[in-house]
DNA sequence: TGAACATATGAGCAGATGTTCATATGTCAT
DNA sequence: ATGACATATGAACATCTGCTCATATGTTCA
């Protein structure tokens, strides 16, 4: 994995590399220890990850309005049962919905309502004037 | 890219599919109608996306408590720099980061209170009861 | 000026991601 | 039971992502 360690490196005996020379360790440790643990931090990318695709957002921006069943959110967000059927259940793996079976169909409801939270906030980051593509 | 037309399917003249036969056609068009706009869930999409890795939330974790030199975050999320300075350039290119340079440094701060905000609310569904791995 | 340094960036590559296709499971109507 | 249907899921595949390595740019100091 690790490389011929670099020629004329005498052995640098610190962890870490440039902060031992140009700024204060202390200050260093002290942000290292202020740090999100790295569960927290693991848990956290993986909840935005899976905000972080259109076809997902789509779904739960017409699930915000109330449940829908399978084929209807397919309709919705225009593809096919079997992508949207994946993509539910990634969604059903981190509870951000629900199924409720109903004779053949499934319908599905937010789990969590921090979700739409999420949401708004996000919008109001891309609104947030000189965020958008379209900064002239 | 369209595949040869499912043999059996005579001309079904609507957009939709299934909502046709169980749904009545109008609750989902009313929904359409309260859907965001496609841009908004692109720009959505890609914000999410963006927060969407353990290394991103790192760096923004530790910006988080004020300015940081590039090599100082490599030093805290211990990666190499180069690493870092490509994940800097896209959360500069989604305005989340912003450089100062001072000689051959380069200071980077958060640009958007919002994000934090977006790191509180997901917290609280990542901590919120049954969503974490270590489910019993 | 030239060497050391901090950062930025392009190419390349391994691994992850999202869709499609085929197929499985379970339900309803006949 | 049988066929049509709604959903779920595995495999395959093209694309995307994030890292490393090499290299370029710009700064400081001698």
């Amino acid at each position: 994995m690790i490389p011929p360690a670099p020629v004329g490196t005498p052995a640098a005996p610190d962890s870490d590399r440039c902060d031992v020379r140009h700024a204060d360790p202390t200050r260093l440790a002290a942000r290292r220890a202020s740090l999100l643990p790295a569960d927290a931090v693991v848990s956290l990318a993986e909840t935005f990850k899976l905000l972080g695709d259109a076809t997902r957002v789509r779904i739960l921006d017409a699930l915000s309005h109330g449940e829908l069943c399978v084929c209807e959110i397919a309709a919705l967000v225009d593809l096919s049962e079997s992508a949207v059927s994946h993509q539910l259940r990634l969604l059903r793996g981190l509870r951000l919905v629900r199924p409720r079976r109903a004779g053949r169909l499934a319908y599905y409801t937010l789990d969590d309502q921090h979700i739409m939270s999420l949401f708004q906030q996000g919008l109001r980051h891309v609104q947030e004037p000189g965020n958008v593509e379209s900064t002239s």
